[in-house]
Formats: structure tokens, sequence, C-alpha cells
RNA sequence: GGCGGGUUGGCGGAGAGGUUACGCAGCGGAUUGCAAAUCCGUGAAGAUCGGUUCGAUUCCGAUACCCGCCUCCA
């Protein structure tokens, strides 16, 4: 069995993967808030553990690995949307408005991962359906000595257990030193976080001993992840930014509430996005989510190829020229097997240099290079592309018809089907005439539309390239 | 201010203490009416300074620059 690597954030070393139980893998990613739109950042952390979903259920079977990612669906931005349409005469209480509103970003959010190529988790959990168990579990705190209650808030005291900071490689007297942070008038220590907190009448809220409120966003994931894979369980991933405070937090409630239990053995962070060099962010004005570039007309897969392009554990840059490279390369990629019919899954399986340059840290980039090394054997670059998430029927079907193959009578396209006849009737006139002036100036014309222009012994083949621009080609006609 | 990560050829981006990364772009050739695609070949690197070593781009330290977290942003 190969040996799956990990660089593990807890140990800072890259360590050799070994389950707590190989007949259930299991593993906890931080899912969205689920307020708006997925922006390209939310993308990277779901393909980045989409990619070790799938090599985890290959190795020790489909059956045999649950994969949780949770919603947040407990927050002010939800809330203040909520408040905002019953306000303007929305009707339904104001719990009614937020589930809808949630339902709808989820549904955005199922959409747009699913164009990435990325495979739904086993378990989706909304926090909303986990207050029992969290409430639960700030009682147990409570009762421990860990968490104590003030005015309504519940809060846990990062001093009562020993390792807080270990995760991110911090003290806690050196983050209250550095701290630019306004400590609330309640905490008894600065570095306390909130479990719970009191609602006023225009928030949600559920009833708890504490008073009608709600959660703090760290104990949701702690009381979903032990509701649904227990005391202990092999992996937890997410991005960087979570790693403090969110994760260091997770550990201390998860460490107090279950001593017996290790909680996560392995801690997996992605680096973050940047776009064009740049921290992504609305006041540089280059924020934008996945759904821009999928309108865009962007293939998920062409997101996905970019991403993985990049190691997960160093900064990955959105570039243009990026989005052209993987373009380019995924086109080549469907025309080399456009006509094959791909081998059912139960017979068969990945490329081992495929395995095992995954298997060593995830390294998806040297995945890549080894799907290009497969190029000269189209049926396992399509088989090994498709396991990897790359060349779904979608985007086959879209290429098979967007390409005009004028000898083999395919293409679909209207549009460019009627120029691949034009061009082939001009060339063969040219051939007897040996003025060639027309095609040329019909060629220039179809690649300055970003068709690519294929002439050969078999015939004219056009493909829209990574520029393709629809008006210019109509202009042609 | 505190903590952490990074700096590789024109561009993107890996691995490995001493042997070609790879892709794109470039250049040369085959092919082509001309191209494209394809095939063959090819030049080009390791932020700066110092240390360890027979030997470092790869290990260690310092400097510079970049990035992230410290503010319920993945």
């Amino acid at each position: 069995m190969v040996t799956i690597r990990l660089t593990n954030s807890k140990t800072r070393r890259k360590e050799d993967f070994r389950p707590i139980d190989p007949l259930n893998v299991r593993m906890y990613v931080c899912g969205p808030t689920v307020y708006d739109r997925a922006h390209l950042g939310n993308a990277r952390p779901v393909i980045v553990f989409d990619v070790l979903n799938r090599l985890l259920r290959h190795v020790y079977g489909a059956d045999h690995v649950t994969y949780v990612r949770n919603f947040t669906d407990v927050d002010d931005k939800i809330n203040a949307e909520a408040l905002r349409r019953q306000k303007a005469g929305a009707p339904g209480t104001l719990e009614d408005l937020i589930h809808e509103r949630t339902e709808e970003t989820i549904a955005w959010y199922h959409a747009d991962m699913d164009a990435l190529g990325a495979l739904r988790p086993d378990f989706e959990p909304r926090a909303t359906d986990y207050i029992g168990q969290m409430v639960a579990m700030i009682a147990g705190l409570i009762a421990s000595g860990n968490a104590d209650e003030a005015r309504g808030h519940v809060l846990f005291r990062v001093r009562s257990y020993k390792d807080y900071g270990k995760l991110s490689g911090r003290s806690i007297d050196d983050m209250i030193a550095g701290a630019r942070v306004e400590v609330a008038p309640f905490k008894e220590d600065p570095m306390d976080f909130v479990l719970w907190k009191p609602s006023s009448g225009e928030e949600p809220g559920w009833d708890s001993p504490w008073g009608k409120g709600r959660p703090g966003w760290h104990i949701e994931c702690s009381a979903m992840a032990h509701e649904l894979l227990g005391d202990s369980f092999d992996i937890h991933g997410g991005g960087l930014d979570l790693q403090f405070p969110h994760h260091e937090n997770e550990i201390a409630q998860s460490a107090c509430a279950h001593p017996h239990g290790d909680f996560a053995r392995y801690w997996l962070h992605n680096e973050m996005l940047q776009v064009e060099g740049k921290k992504m962010s609305k006041s540089l004005g280059n924020f934008f989510t996945v759904r821009d570039l999928l309108e865009q007309g962007i293939p998920g897969e062409v997101i996905r190829f970019v991403f993985l392009m990049t190691h997960y554990r160093s900064p990955m840059d959105w570039t243009d020229a990026k989005r052209k490279e993987a373009d380019i390369t995924l086109a080549n990629w469907h025309r080399l097997t456009w006509e094959l019919v791909p081998t059912p899954s139960m017979q068969f399986s990945p490329d081992t240099k495929l395995i095992e340059a995954l298997a060593d840290d995830l390294n998806t980039h040297m995945a890549l290079v080894r799907l290009r090394a497969l190029q000269n054997d189209p049926q396992a670059l399509l088989d090994n592309a498709r396991w990897l998430g790359f060349l779904p029927d979608t985007e086959r079907e879209k290429f098979r018809i967007a390409w005009v193959k004028i000898s083999a009578g395919s293409g679909e396209t209207p549009e460019l089907a009627e120029m691949g006849q034009r061009l082939d009737n001009l060339w063969k006139q040219s051939k007897v005439s040996k003025d060639f002036s027309a095609v040329d100036t019909l060629k220039a014309a179809l690649i300055a539309a970003g068709v690519q222009v294929r002439m050969s012994k078999s015939g004219v083949e056009l493909v829209r390239g990574p520029d393709f621009d629809p008006a210019k080609l109509e202009a042609l006609q």
C-alpha cells in the first residue's frame, strides 16, 4: 500500500500518514460562511482537500473514508441580510429569512464547487443543526472549569489549557504583547474567546442555560467534528488564515471537552491566494468570485488546473497568463482524447507515478507533469485526468461541439462549421489556381477571432482557442 | 511591535548535497503553398553576504525584499 506523506502543521514536519482506523479514515475541513458567493480564495481549500479526498479514497477505498466539510450559517452578515429583507417587507420570521438566505447561498456554493470538479464531501453539516451539541459541549466546559459565564457570555479561559498556542507557535504572552485588539470589558483574560453570546431581539437566538443567544464561531466546528467523527480523527484541514485563532481555539475546546481523545492528529493548512501578485481584496478592486470567472467563460477545470499548478503550501498567484497556459494544455488534452471512451472506474486504476506524486504531500504540480507525460497514451491521459477531476463529461461535450474537423464532418457550432467549410472550399480552389491570398485573408481573420486554424492533409480543423471571441467571428459572416 | 512562510532561467514552477526537472515563450531543423499542430534538437537559473563540506541552488546563520496571521476573511 502506498504511504501518504503529509506536512503536519502540528509538528511542522512531513510525516507518514497512519490512520487511526484504515477502515474509516476521517477528515474534517472548515467550510464557508454562507453569506454570499464564494470568492476565488474560497476555492483553494476546496480543491486542495478534494485532491486529498480522492487520494485517500484510492488508497483506503472509497467506502473507508469520511470527509466532512461544514457550512457556517450563524453569522452577523447573514443576520444583517435577513434583517434587511424583513424590513423590506419579506414575509416570515427572521429565522425563516436566515434559512432562506443560507439555502440560496449553499446552492450557489454547490454549483460553483461542482464546476471546479470537486466531489461533494460525505457530510456537509450546517451549524444551526448542531446547536444542541454545542450547548452540551459548552456546559461541559463550564463544569470542568475551562469556561465561565459572565453577563450572558460564556468565555473559554485560555489559561486553563496548557498547550494553548502550540499549533500556531505562539505564547499567550506574546499574543497579548502584540495584540491590537480592544479587550471586551467582560473578559477575564484578553485572549479568552466567546463560546456563547447573547442575542438581541433582532438577532436569531436559541435557548440555552445562559439565556437566548448564539454560539461563537469556534465551538461550531468542534461540536460538528465531534458529533460526526468522534473524539479522535485523522485530518483537520483549512486555510492558513484559520490556523490562529480558529484552529487553536478548536483544539483548546475539544481537548478540554474530550480529554481522552486527540481531536485531530494531522493538521493541514493551505497557503493563501493572491491575484496578479497582490492580496485579493475589495479595496484593491481585484476581488472576484468563482462565479465571475465561470461567467467570463473560463471553464471550471481551467481554474482547477491553475490551482493545482502550485503546491498547496505555497502562496498561489492567480494570473491571466496562467489561466491561458492551463487553457491551452486542457484544450490539447481534449483534442487528444475527445474520441475515446473513458474506462469505467471499476476497471481503472490510476497511474502509479501519479499516485506517488500526490502521496508525497500532495505534489499536484508533479502530478500535472505526470499527466503531460501521458500525452503519448491518450487513453491513459483521459482516464487519469478524469480521475483527478479534469476532462469531465460537460467539458468534453463543449469541446466536441466547438471543434470543427471538416474531413470528419463533425462540429456542431454552426458558425464555426460554416467557416471551416468556407475555408476548406477556398483552399481547394487555391490549390488549383495557386493563388492563396483569399485563404490567407480568411485564416488571418479567424485567428484574430481567437480560433485556432489547422490545415493538414486530413483537412481543415478549427478549434476555439483561449482568446476566442464570438463577436469577431460573427462579424465575418 | 510579536509570530510564521517565501525569494529558482524571459515567464510559471518542482525535485534532489555532486547526475536533464517540466511547461510556456525563444532559437535551429523536419513538415507546410504560408502557417498551425506534431516530431527532433538547443541556449538560459537558483535574492545578497558569510559558514559547514572534497563539493551547495539544495544544510546553517545574517541582511534585503515580498507575503500572511495577530481584527469570527479559505
